[in-house]
DNA sequence: GAGTGGTCTAGACCACGAG
DNA sequence: TCGTGGTCTAGACCACTCA
């Protein structure tokens, strides 16, 4: 069983594939659009909102539908990662940076093993590359260990990103934990990332303990999943590991 | 600006969360709903259109929709992860698999690093917990490393996992590489989870490869996204190894 | 067969963007 | 102002589930 918007949609994809229809272009008005696969506007609307989904469709209202330009793909490195690794993915980013001082609250108590009302400093960060939008993240630290040349309220930009920064002043670290999660995005992450709304997202929620136990940094991070990934990697040493049961 | 689709799917998440509809429940028809909220039946589908999106709700058709009962969540161990978490992950699963046997071509022979043509075994696992499925793995394995007992193709069940079998017989191994990507499930995915196509998938590309650099297995994980996260813990500096809990 | 959701239609009205 | 997409309406017809 064929439905008509998704015949429509494959038909969309492979002219976009192919290259008939070519990056950064725009679609034909949806009207148009309808009247030529002679189908209904909100069915051809379903079919532009497989495309969304898919990331090769940037509907932007009052102006069109444009095809996007092949995705660089971003790729977040778990872990503790390569150094070089982690400076590849910082360079050519512009990061904009707010900065916030609160007192933990819910669940941030939880993340953060302190009890509620602990000073924290809270970075909110979006980071683009171009002109798009490709991560947002919301970091928490322990007043104590914020950088003092970050710890001014206010915004401001990094070309080496925060994270860079609170990784040089981690004393010798002890556990990263990275819990990933996919689901779509609220409609706030939605507008600052950019995105459709139908498009997935991963959420990287990312503790950093050290070595007596306490917690150094805690991330909430955002990418689009249309064109990011979380990569880990692991090496075993050649030991001998029990068998399970 | 508060769109009556937000404002009807609020109001059903809280009466959701605060258990005045409970869990299990069947909804009043699309229909009966549109009229309560006076609204028409496209406007009140896409207020429960969010609530899929979020796993609360379980559009069945010709039946209705239900509540979704609160979900087990489940976590993907990444990484080499403890015997202990990997085994918790396995019990009380019920493991469908498929043999195949196959010959590599397109992207597999990149993934496994082999030659086209190449032998592979395929297992293609759909694994439940209870009733409701709770992932879908393709693992691929280079077909002279299947284990015998595994090997002639055809269906069956395993208690304990393809994937415990399959870790058993894993030379001292290497290197684990875990891509994680967010995305939209295929219509085939979205059938065989048994979940909305609009509810995101936590999508797992996991590489092993030995010391030689021969790719050991390869697998393609599809998790759902309401009830699924991975979890990779890494541990720096100190270089101890031997004993973790 | 009765009731449910799935898909689609044709068109109204509003909000946004560019000239 | 004009054309775009955003939201919503009211209703038709089909497919699935269950008694």
């Amino acid at each position: 069983m064929a439905s008509r918007h998704r015949v429509i949609s494959d038909d969309l994809r492979t002219q976009i594939s192919t290259g008939r229809i070519k990056a950064g272009e725009c679609l034909p008005s949806e009207a148009e659009l309808a009247s030529r696969y002679t189908v209904s506007v909100p069915t051809l609307r379903s079919a532009l909102a497989v495309l969304q989904g898919e990331g090769l469709v940037d509907k932007i209202h009052g102006r069109g539908n444009f095809v996007r330009h092949p995705l660089h793909r971003v790729t977040y490195v778990g872990g503790a990662g390569t150094p070089d690794a982690q400076a590849a993915t910082n360079a050519a980013l512009r990061v904009n940076v707010r900065t916030t001082h609160l007192r933990a609250r819910g669940h941030l108590t939880a993340l953060m093993r302190v009890s509620a009302g602990s000073p924290l400093t809270e970075y909110v960060c979006l980071s683009h590359e171009g002109k798009s939008p490709h991560s947002l993240a919301h970091i928490y630290v322990p007043r104590g260990l914020a950088p003092t040349e970050l710890r001014e309220a206010g915004e401001s930009s990094w070309a080496g990103g925060v994270e860079a920064r609170l990784a040089e002043l981690r004393p010798s670290l002890a556990e990263i934990r990275e819990q990933v999660s996919a689901r779509l995005p609220t409609p706030e992450e939605a507008t600052a990332l950019r995105i459709s709304s139908a498009l997935a997202v991963l959420a990287i929620e990312r503790v950093i303990v050290d070595v007596t136990g306490r917690v150094v940094e805690a991330a909430l991070l955002v990418l689009p999943g249309d064109r990011a990934d979380a990569v880990f990697t692991t090496r075993t040493m050649t030991e001998e590991k029990g068998t399970e049961g």
